[in-house]
DNA sequence: ACGTGCGGGACACCCCGTTAGT
DNA sequence: ACTAACGGGGTGTCCCGCACGT
């Protein structure tokens, strides 16, 4: 029997929104293209305008639908529960320029923060979004901070807002820094100079 | 008596430049309108395409003669012969986020960054233009810090070249940060994130 | 117990008419929007294409199924088997001017001159029913008026037929009138200038 | 030589004017295409858009540049310092309606009054410059009975700002019944019954 | 050195109609 | 009887760049 309508519907909906996070990811939200975005999820303009109301709402539902996710599956899990967050935290960086600069990707940087450079200051939409994921990664990482801390494995005279707030804004620099020099050794050596200043916040850290 | 031709055409290319740098600093490069330049230079197409080739020869041309002389002027001269930098890094980092949310202009980022982030992955000549000046700026701030070592002023265990990609890649993340989160107190707390990391370099720093 | 369900589809179908009657009154027919006129009939497209073949049998419903009743019910009745015709009329006028100034929808003019005048070059079946619903009507006027001569209540020496025309067609240029000026002041004085101009064929009528 | 770039201009201009104004003479503004106006000029959309802001703005063009001098020529000039205007008034009826429907321009109506039926309702510019025109040409009409009554060729007790009122509106109504009747006979029968009209306001007219 | 008319193309929008399903 | 996903086309917009002219 044929799949029902709403399984589907559901398919299209995904592989459009799956295209266009590609499409916006290595073009960018304004200069990126509806109709290539149609065309890679081999669907029409028509089905793209039934189930977003336009290329805002689709750009939008991008950030809900995958950015969202993709940070909560990379960043915000591996740190939930966690008392000695800085090995996690060094290991999702090393991790993650491992990876990327493998594959290719990490020339355009990091989607999240490419939507927020471009689109932040010109769509209230996209900044608001956009706003409350970093303000969750943000979160996320003071808590882990100050559990470590409760549990003894982060030093205690650390601030852990303004800590987490400079792991945030570090891995917005790697990848920035990725895609104008294109040189993996470059992003490797910020990798690890961030690890090194997190290594300097563990409770049995020596000096410096 | 009249200024020569020479001086009035120049004056026109300026015009067109410092037009062309806020409306791609506002818009984007790929976004931003060559009408919208030449209005507001009050020039015409036919000046622009004179002096210039087309957008991405006045792009490059953004890059080259506005972007990089503001760098200098604003980071690197400061630097010049310093024996103790940190405070100067930090004055520099204090000034600039002082300066930007008084005057609004931080919404739009940094105009380097904004389009180190758009076009580096998609167009070699803007990429080969900012990478060397992010390298000057690395090497600026790493030869100071050597100095600084030199000096006594900074830590002679701490690897300057390191540390001064940790600063460039870190003023990109809070010009990052000022965009999406609008928040002028999140941009002060990342910018003194960043010069408590600096005060841990210097010399008689106590740990961490 | 619940409506059979004939009835229920009928009202579907009620629904359908006059939300396209009330788009297409006040965007035009080419211009209406057949999306529109499902939302504020609170039904969808498959329904719409179940009642009717496409937007052009829809408009052709209009016209039969409400423009056409609305033209009976407001002209055409007040006028049967009257002998004193001219009262009924110039009633018909002032009522016409007072409710509509009065409501709102006189800056839209006449639903059925709207479509006369945009549809009818463009569609023989709009033309065709819209030239039979005037051409009764300019019968109705007429019949009435050659009652009223054979009752002494009209001048004997009036045409009839070409009376009628006029009032018709006059009719047409009062709702025109008030479209473009938005004048309620002017279209009074219009009405009351077809008013005079009906007072002079009655059969003690002053000269003039 | 070749002619002047100004000239060259003004020619493309006038081109892309007469286009439109047939265009949507023929099939309505909304419905009318840009792109079958730069066919039938034989222009393009860059010459198009460079002459006019958009469609709108083509559209007021059409009305100050096309539409306005078309009345002026053809119905306010005739009247210029006239002291008998009946029979002026009659010949204009009589001449349109025998080259209108000599031509078969007349199943489009009158442009003048298409676009002030269609967009009045839709667009202030639109409504206000054809207000304008409308309100000039009762005023002329008013002005000439007036001088027939201090000449002694129009009853005294007429009404003149009404009558005017009248005229024009019949004018438009006239052009509506050819519309949808695509009736010769009847716009005749239409346009003699409102000179008949005329002529019962002349000074010698007998009573009626 | 600079102004202007213009070419050609791509874009987002959005609409009408159909078809497969309930 | 009614729903909703979807197809394909056509629209107005507007931009970048060129080729004249002066």
């Amino acid at each position: 029997m044929s799949p029902s309508p709403a399984t589907r519907a559901d398919a299209t909906r995904q592989r459009l929104l799956d295209a266009a996070f590609v499409e916006f990811f290595r073009n960018g939200f304004q200069a990126g293209s509806l109709s290539a975005v149609v065309t890679a999820a081999g669907a029409t303009k028509g089905a793209l305008f039934h189930h977003f109301d336009g290329k805002q709402a689709l750009g939008w539902a991008v950030v809900d639908d995958v950015v969202g996710p993709l940070l909560v599956r990379r960043w915000l899990d591996p740190l939930e529960g966690v008392d000695d967050p800085m090995p996690v935290l060094q290991g999702c960086f090393r991790r993650l320029i491992a990876e990327d600069t493998g594959s290719g990707h990490w020339v355009h940087g990091c989607p999240m923060n490419n939507l927020a450079q471009e689109m932040s200051p010109l769509d209230e939409g996209f900044r608001s979004r956009l706003d409350a994921l970093y303000a969750r990664w943000r979160a996320t990482v003071a808590d882990a901070l100050a559990r470590g801390q409760r549990a003894g494995t982060v030093r205690p005279d650390v601030d852990a807002r303004a800590a987490a707030t400079l792991v945030v804004l570090s891995q917005q620099g790697i990848w920035g820094t990725g895609k104008y020099s294109q040189d993996p050794a470059l992003m490797t050596q910020a990798g690890e100079a961030l690890c090194a200043y997190l290594e300097s916040l563990r409770a049995d850290a020596s000096p410096g």
